[in-house]
DNA sequence: TTTTGTGCAAAGACTTTGCAGGAAG
DNA sequence: CTTCCTGCAAAGTCTTTGCACAAAA
């Protein structure tokens, strides 16, 4: 994941300005590993900024997605954010429900999937969703362990 | 993929009224195989129905997919609906980006991906995406068919 | 001092909710 | 005839845009 300094100097090469704001803005990512919504940022920012419109957060989180320092990604419950990975061989990840923290996996699907000639692979996507170490769930909270039983976006 | 009949009747068994706006959802969705985002559906009933508003829309494809037989998924431009895969066994998909259409794929990546014991997996997803065969695209259209190349929420 | 960023206000896109009349069973 | 569905209107949520002042380089 990008540190705090990497962002702010990305942010720099392009022509950005660094306010206090997006220095701030580094910092939140840069030691934050989990995704986070527009409104966890506007009020981690709020609390320092007392005036602080939505529409700057907005416009900022835009800016360093389209610069590359943030990824973001549409969820079921919405668009999160988070600093882009600073890896840079081809991986998937393990996402936390809890703390939505992410964990690489090495690991591949897409040459082993039989699909056939006439359907042109563009992209794809392999995600694990569950619980990482520090948010274990208990095994009965009502959530399948059985990674072949727990479906989403599957189908 | 469910038919128009079996969507009609499991809406009939769970004692929802049969309207003909109803009849005329189930057949949108029995027979188009792609994905439909709430304007689209809105934009077809129109044609049928004058006075048509958006909120009925709206709350019988909640109405649906809460009964289970529509499928909704989180694209990046929206949230689309389709009906739900009748195969009853555990399978992933291709996803054509020009028509939406789907695929089933069989092979399941979940138990390769080497996921660390203290990570509870809970649920998966993976998604291939490109053009299928009839809808093909110029491999210069400036974009990658290299399976390993296109990287989508990946990170 | 020039260019970019910010707050404010407003608007826009998408989705949900309360209500009263109308249709399904 | 009872219950559910529909259209209408309104509101709610999330996000974007235009403008004038303020701050960065």
């Amino acid at each position: 994941m990008l540190s705090t300094e990497k962002i702010i100097d990305a942010m720099s090469e392009q022509g950005l300005r660094i306010t206090d704001q997006r220095k701030t803005l580094a910092k939140l990512f840069g030691e934050h590993s989990g995704y986070l919504s527009a409104k966890d940022v506007y009020e981690f920012m709020g609390k320092k900024y007392s005036g602080l419109s939505f529409d700057t957060v907005y416009r900022n989180l835009r800016v360093m997605q389209e610069l590359g320092v943030l990824e973001q990604i549409v969820f079921e419950d919405g668009v999160k954010f988070k600093a882009s990975c600073s890896e840079d061989h081809h991986h998937h990840h393990m996402i936390c429900l809890q703390c939505e923290k992410t964990y690489p996996i090495s690991f591949c699907p897409v040459s082993m999937a039989d699909t056939p000639d006439e359907f042109q692979v563009v992209k794809h996507k392999f995600e694990v969703f569950g619980y990482c170490k520090d948010c274990r769930q208990p095994a009965d909270a009502g959530l399948s362990v059985n990674p072949l039983s727990g479906h989403t976006g599957e189908h």
